[in-house]
DNA sequence: ATATGGTGTAATATTAAAAACTACAGGAGG
DNA sequence: CCTCCTGTAGTTTTTAATATTACACCATAT
């Protein structure tokens, strides 16, 4: 119910990827050891990011490399790839108001209503920002 | 991590305090039946929105009365009262990336700046709902 | 052909965070 | 001084996130 590490991570990868995925083999293991995450964690990642296609895998012997321009690649689709309808679970609301009370009764209307229009909000925002933005920040530095 | 049920929970108790609030005595039994959540969550949770300004608390006696006009009371400032630096929490970013590696190394900083952008962006689009808007949806239904 | 070093994925365990519950001290007002 | 409330600490329960283990399957080099 938020914008997990598994984010933070993938965005991770894809740096890494498109700094060294044409040059050398990009492997789970390696991907782990350089985000301190498990093989199985970034492998569930890096998975979903290839069925989005934003990158492809070379199976059986190994191997990662982009399958689309880094300005193609937002945020927003990042995190819809990683965690399917991630905006309708960024905002928690609370299940059990009661029938009885008008305003039990009423408030999860009023909220989606609200709550609609943050998360819209929040995917234009991701949306604005893409792994060429993030990758020049990288070197830059 | 994220905006948790805490904040809907504080909208809908704000929602009847605004309409009941000068009528009867609001107690957090009575809102804990309405929202369906513990008497102490929202005996918490008031609490916050107390120190906030936000309402004021008969205490010994009980009641709830709002102290602030609908206009001034914002989902930022919600948010901010009930979970300090909840902008803070709201992206998590893995925590032991490599120092060996060029990426892991720099990930962090690279992360802060995106980051940054997408908390200030939220930040303004909760600004920009009030409870005003909220309460008049409600009355709309 | 087969050993090697990968991926894909299911099942399980561990950890951490959210929420609920219990318990009780202390205030206000009849 | 009794009753109904708040404030808050401490504990337990529940749920979500992450890590771990295990293994079937694939591609290539030898």
């Amino acid at each position: 119910m938020h914008i997990s590490t598994k984010c933070s991570i993938a965005i991770h990868c894809l740096i890494f990827i498109s700094e060294y995925g044409e040059t050398q083999k990009v492997t789970s293991e390696l991907l782990s050891l350089s985000t301190g995450s498990n093989p199985v964690t970034i492998r569930n990642i890096v998975s979903e990011l290839k069925k989005e296609g934003i990158l492809s895998v070379r199976f059986g012997t190994g191997g990662t490399t982009l399958s689309c321009p880094l300005e193609e690649i937002t945020l927003y689709r990042i995190c819809s790839a990683i965690e399917p309808d991630f905006l309708g679970k960024l905002i928690g609301i609370h299940t059990m108001p009661s029938p009885l009370c008008p305003v039990g009764k009423n408030i999860h209307s009023v909220l989606d209503v609200s709550y609609e229009k943050i998360r819209k909000d929040l995917q234009g925002s991701l949306q604005n920002i893409s792994m060429k933005d993030i990758v020049d920040k990288y070197h830059d530095l």
